[in-house]
RNA sequence: CGGGACGUAGCGUAGUCUGGUUAGCGCGCCUGCUUUGGGAGCAGGAGGCCGAGAGUUCGAAUCUCUCCGUCCCGACCA
């Protein structure tokens, strides 16, 4: 046939940051903007947001927090308020300073009306909410507050790459003000379980749960938990994160309140978010080489119904047969709602109708034709399966769709840890580790590497050494671990292994 | 922000080193015919100030400079 093997070239093993990015253009999700390092999310890729929002927001809310809306300026002083964030944040910063624009000579319009305290276009927010937040909290009936809001931020980024890594971005953070140290903790835990379930069961994305080491802690936090994910190329994506803030924060904007014995005390808070990079993760987690894979809990669309028109005189019986084929289906229900079902009567040739649904990632294809109606099947295609398609007859579809559903989201996770667990190994020897992140091909380094279990004594000098000779870091410290050993890089004792890896 | 590669139609590209008549080609798009359970075939057609600006020259996609953008590698990060 001499036609291409495969939808998206280069392939992963090919080429794999060129691939991600035919990926995310193929299934038409995002494109670059004439603003440098903001993207447009299209509506199949904001649809996939919106679902992640939706599902996100509920398991908030039964957790008892609320959504609020806090502004996207801060002060600059604000922001100087916490030493360390400053440090952290200061170098991504977009700032207004003028309110106006005014025509110069040229009629060029030049900006006008400096502003007396520059503007920030927040990064994050805990300068300006906990500014608000202490005027709310004053006595510990008041606490805990527990606040989310969904929101975009503005990080000036050198290398921008679509959903990973943009300057401006979408994302919720919340962000708590407890009486104890101990109950803000558990909240970090708990928003980490969250996200953890989140990942796992609606992104089908296996994580590891653990907390960052001193180094990639969030700028003025006093501990930071993460969920870490592996992409296809075995590097690890950092998923969401929860931190800890012990009363940085609360020193810094002045949150105190009474406590039950009369005592004035200063409050404990966190926060946490995840971003439109879970996309990313997403597609680099399940993706192939013929497009993206969409987990059917978070898809736009589970399943689209391509009539197969070849004969202008049976096309109105066809086309009828999938309108009712879609309310049948629409009718059952799965994860929550009703089956989102297209149909795709748009005058276009068959094959090539099916493979734009391919690279979208669309869970399910029906294809009805002429000789369905006559056997009463339909012509049904699983994206996690390839392009094998089969018939299956009409009603035993109905019938199963709920479960062929859950048993793709189903393999897609499987699938996703074996892979982890077949690209994870604990290394004892120094040599072998760094063996493990060297590419054997140096001017064209191959996929290779993958988290590896090591136990580490606990000194960052280690951990720079890392970095700079093999451009590994530390990923986390698992949650629960507790093996004692020894230290591959000093031999001295080690409370518990870590996981190490090349990371976006 | 440093190092490298690149920018030619919606997408992918040839031509650039060695300046020279209307800048080719594939996919896609439009029209017609054919085909019809599969990313169709044939014929015809539309679409480019060759990333932007300046310069060298009789003449610039091609040479020089500046800028912008994209990708990779570093530094930084969700």
């Amino acid at each position: 046939m001499g036609k291409p093997k495969n939808a998206i070239s280069p392939t992963r093993e090919e080429n794999y940051p060129e691939w991600y990015q035919q990926v995310v253009k193929a299934a038409d999700l995002a494109e670059n903007t004439p603003v440098r390092g903001c993207m447009v999310i299209k509506p199949w890729g904001y649809g996939i947001w919106e679902n992640i929002r939706d599902a996100l927001d509920v398991m908030f809310k039964e957790t008892g927090h609320k959504n609020a809306y806090f502004p996207l300026f801060i002060p600059k002083s604000f922001l100087q308020r916490e030493a360390d964030h400053v440090d952290g944040f200061a170098k991504e910063c977009a700032v207004v300073t003028h309110s106006r624009l005014e025509a110069d000579a040229d009629g060029i319009l030049q900006p006008a009306g400096q502003l007396d305290e520059p503007l920030i276009v927040r990064p994050t927010s805990e300068t300006i909410i906990g500014e608000l937040f202490a005027r709310w909290v004053q006595s510990y009936r008041d606490l805990p507050l527990l606040i989310n809001q969904w929101a975009n931020v503005v990080r000036w980024e050198m290398r921008p790459r679509l959903f990973l890594r943009t300057a401006e971005f979408l994302w919720q953070e919340g962000h708590t003000v407890h009486s104890t140290a101990e109950e803000a903790i558990e909240e970090t835990q708990k928003m980490l379980r969250i996200y953890a379930d989140f990942a796992e069961n609606w992104l089908a994305m296996p994580v590891l749960q653990g907390e960052k080491t001193v180094s990639e802690r969030f700028p003025g936090a006093e501990s930071t938990l993460c969920i870490e994910a592996m992409m296809q190329d075995r590097k690890a994506l950092q998923a969401g994160t929860s931190h800890f803030l012990g009363q940085n924060f609360s020193k810094a904007c002045g949150i105190k309140f009474q406590g039950v014995e009369g005592k004035e005390e200063l409050g404990w808070t966190t926060s946490w978010g995840v971003s439109t990079r879970l996309i990313g993760g997403m597609i680099m987690t399940h993706s192939d080489d013929d497009g993206l894979i969409v987990p059917p809990k978070v898809a736009p669309t589970h399943a689209v119904i391509l009539p197969v028109t070849p004969k202008e005189e049976t096309r109105g019986q066809v086309l009828e047969a999938c309108n009712e084929l879609a309310r049948e289906l629409r009718d059952k229900i799965y994860s929550g709602g009703s089956i989102r079902v297209d149909v795709d009567d748009r005058d276009l040739r068959g094959g090539e109708k099916y493979w734009q649904w391919v690279k979208k990632g669309i869970p399910l294809t029906i294809e009805v034709g002429p000789r369905d109606l006559e056997k009463s099947s339909v012509f049904v295609g699983r994206r996690d399966l390839g392009v094998q398609r089969e018939s299956m007859h009409h009603s035993e579809f109905v019938e199963k769709i709920v479960s062929i559903l859950e048993e793709i989201q189903q393999s897609l996770y499987s699938r996703a840890l074996s892979f982890r667990e077949e690209n994870t190994c604990e290394i004892n020897d120094k040599k072998e580790l760094y063996s493990f992140f060297t590419a054997q091909n140096q001017s064209k380094p191959e996929i290779h590497g993958g988290f590896a279990l090591v136990h580490w004594d606990r000194d960052p000098k280690w951990e720079e050494s890392l970095k700079n000779d093999l451009k590994v870091s530390i990923r986390c410290i698992p949650e629960g671990a507790s093996e004692e050993g020894i230290c591959v890089f000093s031999g001295k004792p080690s409370p518990s292994r870590v996981v190490l890896a090349k990371s976006y």
